[in-house]
Parts: C-alpha cells; sequence; structure tokens
DNA sequence: CCCACTATTGACATTTGTGTCAGTAAAACT
DNA sequence: AGTTTTACTGACACAAATGTCAATAGTGGG
C-alpha cells in the first residue's frame, strides 16, 4: 500500500523545486521559502534540495535565475504574440506592471537587495536589459537609445515600486488601484509624442 | 572600576533602541534588525528590549512608527525651512528620494509588506498622505486635488523603486546614478507646467 | 542480470532568533 | 530612613532553519 518512491531525473526535479520556490514566493512572501516549505510542496525532504542545490543560498540563486527567464519569457512573448499593438502605451505599461506584481519579479528583486545578495539580481536586471533593447530597436531609429533607456527606467522603477506599495498607497490617497498603471500610460504617451 | 550599571528612564531606553534599530536598518538590511543586534548597539541585552517592546514584533511596529516620525519630520522640517524655494521642482524630488534611500523608509515599507506585515506600513502611508496634503494646499487652487495626488503617488513609487534598484538598473542600462531624478524632475516639471 | 551511479531519505548536529523567569539593583516615593 | 517599583540581567527553554552523513533504493549501462 506504500507508494513507490518516485525518483526524477535531477533536471526534472530541480525545475519542479524552483517552480515551487516561485509559487511560494508569490503567495506567501520571500520569509515563507525555506527549504523545509518548498520540499514539503514537491513531497521531498529538504535534505534533498540541499543534494541538488548545494546550500540554501543556492536555491535563492537559482530561483533568481529562474524567475528572471520566466519573467522574461512572459513578457518577450506577449510582446511578439502582438507585434502589431506594440506601439500602445497602455499594452506595454500592462506587461511591465503585471510582471513585477502577479510574477513575483518585485518581490524577489527587493528581497535580494534587502538581505544584502545583490549578485542575484543581476540576471534579471540583465535580461529586462536585453528585453529594453530589443523593444528599443523599433524606436531607435527615430530617438535616441537613450531616450528609450530613459522611459524604461522610469517604468520599471514605477512596476517596482506599484507592486509592493502600490494598492495601500493609492487606497491612502483616494485614488483607484489601477492609478499608477494610468499615470505610467500617461507619462509614455507623452514621452512617444514628444517626437512626432 | 567596573562602570557602574545605567539605569535609564523607559521612554530614553526605548529611543536609543529605536534608532539604534533604524540605523541597523539602513547600514545592514532588515534581516539585521534583531533583538541582540539592536541590544548589542546600546550595550543591553535581548531580555531588555522584550522588557520595553514586549516582543520582536512590538518593536518592529514601533519600528515603523518611529522611522515614520523621523522621515516625515526631515521632510516637513526642510519643507517649512524653504518655502519660497518649495515650487522648484528638483527640491522635491530631492526631499522624497532622499527620505526613501537615506532615512531606510523604502526599505522597511517593502520589508513589511513582504513579511506580510502590512498593517505597519499605514502610519508611513497616513502620514506622507498628511504630508501630500499640506503641499498640495498651495497647488489646490489652480489645480485639482486628484492631480495633485496622481503626481505624488507617481513620485513615491519611483523613489521607492530607485531606493531598492534604481542604482543598479540605471548602471546596468548605461545611465548615471542620478537618471531616475532626473526623470521625476522632468516629470514633476511637465506635470506643472501643464496648468500653466 | 548485475553493477555502478545517484536521487532520496532519516537521524543527528549546529546555529540563531525568540521568549520566560527569577533574581538584582537602581531609581522613586513615603 | 525604609519601602515600592521596575529597569536590567543571566540562565534556561524552545522552535525553526541550515547543514552533515551514512544508509537505502530506483535507474541506466555493461
Amino acid at each position: 500500500m506504500t507508494e513507490p518512491r518516485r525518483r526524477l531525473p535531477p533536471e526534472e526535479s530541480r525545475l519542479a523545486a524552483l517552480e515551487a520556490a516561485r509559487l511560494l514566493l508569490i503567495e506567501a512572501g520571500p520569509q515563507a521559502v525555506t527549504l523545509k516549505a518548498v520540499a514539503g510542496r514537491i513531497d521531498r525532504t529538504h535534505a534533498n534540495l540541499l543534494h541538488h542545490f548545494g546550500s540554501a543560498a543556492g536555491l535563492q540563486r537559482d530561483l533568481a535565475a529562474h524567475l528572471a527567464r520566466t519573467v522574461c519569457a512572459t513578457i518577450a512573448e506577449a510582446v511578439r504574440a502582438s507585434r502589431a499593438g506594440l506601439g500602445s502605451p497602455r499594452e506595454v505599461v500592462d506587461l511591465a506592471f503585471d510582471a513585477f506584481d502577479k510574477e513575483g519579479a518585485g518581490a524577489l528583486a527587493s528581497w535580494m537587495i534587502l538581505t544584502g545578495n545583490e549578485d542575484a539580481l543581476t540576471p534579471i536586471v540583465e535580461t529586462i536589459h536585453a528585453l529594453v533593447d530589443e523593444i528599443a530597436a523599433d524606436e531607435a531609429s527615430h530617438r535616441g537609445n537613450m531616450a528609450v533607456h530613459e522611459d524604461t527606467l522610469a517604468l520599471v522603477l514605477m512596476a517596482m515600486g506599484d507592486a509592493l506599495i502600490g494598492k495601500a498607497l493609492a487606497r491612502s490617497l483616494g485614488l483607484s488601484d489601477t492609478a499608477a498603471r494610468d499615470r505610467a500610460q500617461a507619462m509614455l504617451e507623452r514621452a512617444l509624442e514628444r517626437v512626432d
């Protein structure tokens, strides 16, 4: 009656653990991402995770990379899927804000910074950078690369802040939950109009 | 030769602990704000802090309130000191960004959110809200309160994001460390010009 | 089929943060 | 002065997270 112990190939097991850790991060915050909690989600022990990732820091490091891949894959896919509608500021803004909010990028990034582990952030930053360059390729012809980067910087920072305290702050100020999105959209629209 | 044990009045001791905790938060991040670490800074034991604050959560709660007071006192003082120069967007932007960066407001707020303790954030949000209302009183005559609130929301979110990942992101994008500040300033300037 | 490889585990050790408690001593009050 | 109050401490207990290690048992390759 005892279920036979399943033995997955290491890559598969690692990926399952990283996905479990990612969901745990989004649902319950960084403090909840412990070896025992992650292991419990995939019916393993915490010793198993130590076997695969070497240490708790190793899991966090790989989680950062995994999250960067996930976030950027989501954005890149959405961008390519609706290439025609790319010019819509609303779409770009929604993409960025959702990435940081629902995908947990903001939570992880801030957590990494706060715990002093800045190295783990670089894959995320670099992936975002690469994505920005890809998007900027369309605009670079009639706008400076600098301007695109500045707009992106402002956009990411607002998305980051919004993912953390956006709802609480907007509510306290008597604004709608999407006030930050609206403001970012207007900002982006005006920035794009500048070159017309 | 043994120094006599000093016994401070409770209020004085509490304030010393909160200041030590605040500096610890800014220097080494939220993870470093433990009972033992804070107690060590003021030459006390962790049991002493439990006596004054009841629990570790109590210290965090009071730290949030203390930080909100500190941050807002700094801003309010600077604003009142140079009432004449209040109209300068650069000044307002610098004030907000410094408050979140150097005063540690961003670090604490994000930490509170991430650990699920949202209640502790409300004093900060409410104090900021009150400050916004005070500033908005000057502008409200020829602008809508809504518009002022929206600008403030965008400003705070950018300051928050900048305090966390601003430097790393700007550097990765090949921009200067003050790129976010510059962008926020330009944004605020254009928002103010709208009514002229 | 047999064997080397390794994913997986349980038991143990360590560290760290938090909390309790009785006792001590320095203030404050009478 | 004596008494009460309480800031402060050391020692202990407890829980949770991380890490080590030997042993077990699937899995693939010979």
